[in-house]
DNA sequence: TATATGACTGAGAATGATTATTTAACAGAA
DNA sequence: TTCTGTTAAATAATCATTCTCAGTCATATA
């Protein structure tokens, strides 16, 4: 049903963006990723670190999160996973909460689209912004 | 932790968006509704829309859905319930998937967060975007 | 080695969604 | 009425993302 993932070139900046992303536990938004990037490529443009980013994604090597917030996320761990987002600060952490594959089925017969995946996003907020909140006491 | 809910007084303008977000079962973004609204108040604000939709939503009135996809969509049904988006389309309809609790304490023990909710968000392809696909044998 | 071809890049313009600002109208209290 | 704070409409501003385009690079082939 999905593209059956053209293969794609490893240019420098590819490779580039692919190892600050591997580098970092956290999710960067596409314009953390290239102020990472520009460290090591001064000249690389900001439409370069999406087009990469979307077709390294489009191609399974890496994964795009559409969570909650403002932007989009990318995660170089493939692997099903479950994350959590602090509605403080927006910052998005891996959750080590076993993946429910049974999901899919129960999704598969209470509606008539063809399943293709899920995920779950937890809100809550991180432990900065809860000692944070503590010293200032509020909001 | 979150504010308690500062009461807010029921405009016209506010009133008929909640009518007009109540009376479909879809999950609208802030511009269908716009567009929806206009049709009863043509002098109405895009502005106007945006900013008290997001004031129902802190109200607790209506859901703000953080989903993926580019738009925020809201939601007159506040009680726990989950989604699925159509990766095709972009539609969001509900799923009747029976809300798991018991994620919450999972999340709470795996991580230092301080747990505030979850979502559960499923993707997926449409009836109608099936048949279409199916006609134009595609994409 | 020269050259043709297509993929890729950087720069910046364009777009689309959302938020902020400004000014005016309005509701309720004094 | 007059004052004060809330809300609205209009519009400007912002932010993330995508698009466009001219130039560059990689590869293949003559």
């Amino acid at each position: 049903m999905n593209a059956p993932a053209p293969m794609i070139r490893l240019t420098t900046q590819r490779q580039i963006i692919l190892e600050e992303l591997a580098k970092v536990k956290t999710h960067p938004t596409a314009s953390e990723l290239y102020d990472m990037v520009r460290k090591r490529l001064p000249r690389i443009g900001l439409g370069t670190v999406y087009r990469n980013l979307e077709l390294m994604a489009d191609n399974g090597m890496i994964l795009k999160l559409e969570v909650g917030g403002t932007q989009k996320r990318f995660d170089a761990t493939t692997d099903p996973h479950y994350h959590i987002r602090c509605s403080c600060c927006g910052k998005v952490d891996d959750i080590d909460v076993p993946v429910i594959d049974s999901l899919i089925d129960a999704a598969a017969q209470s509606c008539s689209y063809q399943i293709l995946g899920h995920h779950v996003e937890f809100t809550g907020v991180c432990m900065e912004c809860q000692q944070r909140e503590g010293i200032t006491a509020i909001q």
